[in-house]
DNA sequence: GGGTGCCAATTTGCATACAAACAGGCAAGC
DNA sequence: GCTTGCCTGTTTGTATGCAAATTGGCACCC
């Protein structure tokens, strides 16, 4: 809680690097796309440096690819990359459910519920917008309760790259009141102390998104053709 | 496959990344240690550039840290770091043993078997290095046989950050018979593809390991080098 | 003596300049 | 007509220069 002390000290690079990581996620820059070193330090107004540096990040975290001597391109992720990567992201929730029902205090536990009404009203409204910000929000709580630096860097990580994919993923209302579900019963396990419990129901709740993103993604590319990859 | 005809392309950055992460984990760059810019880009003979923006992968990779103004520096993990993060790479483990079983191909199979026996021979010398070595190789063919990317980068980063530890690692008697008695039985489950069982085991035996290196941890890193004698 | 403020040396951060590699268009040769 | 080679504009890769921030030391004041 010292952070809080902390003044922010922001350097150039890491601020590009969360632009152009909302840039990805929010889909300005779609998967493939190339980015430009001239137009990109035009448009954020910076130098090439810094810009630079912020791509090699990002392409450390796998966001985008580094061509040499042609430059970045943003990551295209295959049906099977995506549902890969959600299982992998299974396993790393599953993790934070289990340590975070072991470890969470309870503000910790109340802020969480709160923010599970929370989602609760704009899943009553139908506010997609909000349900998901909010539903991210309270994942990243749990991921936190866990208290371990390292898994909350390795989810971090892969989550942003599936982000992009969760925006658009608009599922069905039975999908979306399963989820719904399944929330309020993290919220009896996390309370319940339910360390395997959570880690069960944490895991399937991701494979079960993994196939409503499958399901949008194949919905959305009719033929469903792995794509290419440099 | 295709790898095979394209001709290396190496880009500076890229170099110095790889060095540099060579010298973290292999101690020459300890824990706490400053990246001082001036020094490594003479010492590597490149420019600042290259080198910061090398700097910059290894940041987002979780090698070093970032301090605004100050540079980078060696992370340092705590003790219940180190808990937390081989505890994560269990899970990922667990799970390329379970798509490995599930996925790999017999000539796979064979060159783990190989690397099995002649990993057999190094325990039979007692020779630690080359013990090291292919139980390294070992793991990362195993992971690679799972046939997943995003599973492969997700482990990979997070070994290479224990992988400064393992070096010094220097497990009694009794717990390397063990590690190579679940060896043995990884490569049976293997050939059983027995999925289920190859998670487990794997889980198994990455806790173990955390286990050894936090016994090691605490007994106060003693003196001697990797070098192992019996 | 201990604390405070200032100054200089060092180091990082960013911008720019220059070199190397690439893409694609055009013309010549088969 | 198709390929091959060259040539040029564009883009990336690297080096260097300059500005800003930090560290540590020293003098000064309380």
């Amino acid at each position: 809680m010292a952070d809080i002390l902390s003044i922010p000290r922001r350097v150039l690079h890491q601020e590009v690097a969360v632009r152009l990581r909302q840039r990805i996620v929010e889909g300005h820059l779609a998967p493939g796309a190339k980015l430009n070193e001239r137009e990109l330090s035009e448009l954020l107004q910076v130098s090439r440096t810094p810009l630079r540096e912020a791509i090699k990040m990002l392409a450390a975290e796998g966001l985008v690819a580094l061509l040499p001597n042609r430059g970045a391109v943003v990551v295209q992720l295959s049906e099977q990359d995506v549902a890969d990567a959600f299982e992998v992201i299974a396993g790393l929730e599953g993790q934070s459910g289990e340590l975070a029902a072991q470890r969470i205090g309870v503000a910790q536990l109340a802020e969480i519920r709160a923010l599970h009404y929370e989602m609760l009203a704009a899943f009553t409204r139908r506010d997609l917008a909000t349900y998901y910000r909010l539903n991210a929000l309270i994942h990243t709580h749990i991921n936190a309760a866990a208290g371990s630096r390292v898994l909350t860097q390795t989810w971090a990580n892969l989550n942003a790259r599936l982000q992009a994919l969760r925006f658009r993923s608009n599922f069905d209302e039975a999908k979306w009141q399963r989820a719904m579900q399944e929330h309020d019963r993290m919220i009896e396990l996390l309370a319940d102390r339910d360390a395997a419990g959570l880690r069960a129901l944490m895991t399937a709740h991701l494979l079960h998104k993994r196939d409503a993103v499958l399901e949008q993604l194949r919905a959305g590319q009719p033929g469903g053709a792995r794509e290419a990859h440099a």
